[in-house]
DNA sequence: TTTCTCCATGTTATATTATTACATTAAGTG
DNA sequence: CACTTAATGTAATAATATAACATGGAGAAA
């Protein structure tokens, strides 16, 4: 009962190519599904951030939009970053003021993130055992928890064990 | 051994007066006894979020700076709450890019806050309870956390009573 | 005392992140 | 077709944060 298993991408080898494929067509069906717009400028930027595991700065997607042909505004960035992470296609890193695509699309999240601070690394963890403390002291004072956000910024393995500075 | 008390402060009511007098006398003595140097500015800062239970923006603590005679250049208000923030008196929240005095001085912590939207008061919690997901997915990961995020908006409990538009 | 060093502050400039406001285009609907 | 709405184009600016270098002052070392 105490135990929940927490799932995490980002930290892990796995096949990139399938994977940002994969989160593409996902988006694409519930976008079909749900009445909603994927846009070419919101597809194009969902796909800029999956092509990495790490958070990528406003600006720097409207870098890589201006690349592709496109104006390079900053609300041109900014509205496709709302739009993503409005239906959970993507997050905001508010640590770094950066965005990620989201790992466990579909999931019902209350996601949490672990930074690394060497490689910038962005792995997202599912689980629902961290809101314990939230709940029981909002529940004591009558918050209503609207959203939560998490973070933790440290060092991964990889960065530790090459050690490099 | 699953129950973990959180304390709350920021939605219940206090002396104000004597609850930042406290926590100035704390702040001068934590500074004396580790050589730390509690200048005016910094003082003044702290003494400014310590009137709010409010996040305050760095700019609007230079505006009110700049009201106590003190000069209005950024540099100003960014240093005195870097050393705030670092010595732990206070944190900063990064949903709203904005700062509090801690409401828990000389708890070793990992604090957690409560952001109400409406009337914008935040409240610390602290816990251990709520790194417990945190710890297990960075374990299984080699991950090492250094520092942990967490905040949660919503709704307060005298906000969701008096209704207000 | 003089010099040195360190810490804090003063000051100018600029970088980074984000939004407002309004014009234009495109797609669907009656 | 005319109308409405959603999305994009564009210009301007707001809000947040830092870099870089100069100045001042207190205490240590010579």
């Amino acid at each position: 009962m105490n135990k929940k298993t927490s799932t995490l991408v980002g930290f892990k080898q796995h096949n990139h190519g399938a994977c940002l494929e994969n989160a593409i067509n996902t988006a694409e069906e519930y976008c079909s599904k749900n009445n909603l717009n994927l846009t070419p400028i919101r597809k194009k930027v969902l796909e800029l951030l999956l092509q990495e595991h790490r958070a990528l700065g406003a600006y720097a997607i409207l870098a890589m939009l201006r690349e592709q042909g496109f104006s390079n505004q900053p609300p041109l960035a900014y509205r496709a970053l709302d739009f993503l992470v409005e239906h959970g296609f993507a997050h905001k890193i508010e640590k770094l003021n950066a965005f990620v695509a989201c790992s466990l699309p579909g999931a019902n999240h209350s996601p949490a993130f672990l930074i690394c601070k060497k490689c910038n690394t962005v792995a997202e963890t599912q689980t629902s055992l961290h809101n314990i403390s939230f709940n029981e002291t909002a529940n004591s004072t009558g918050f209503q928890i609207e959203q939560t956000i998490m973070e933790a910024q440290g060092i991964c393995k990889s960065c530790t064990e090459t050690n490099q500075i």
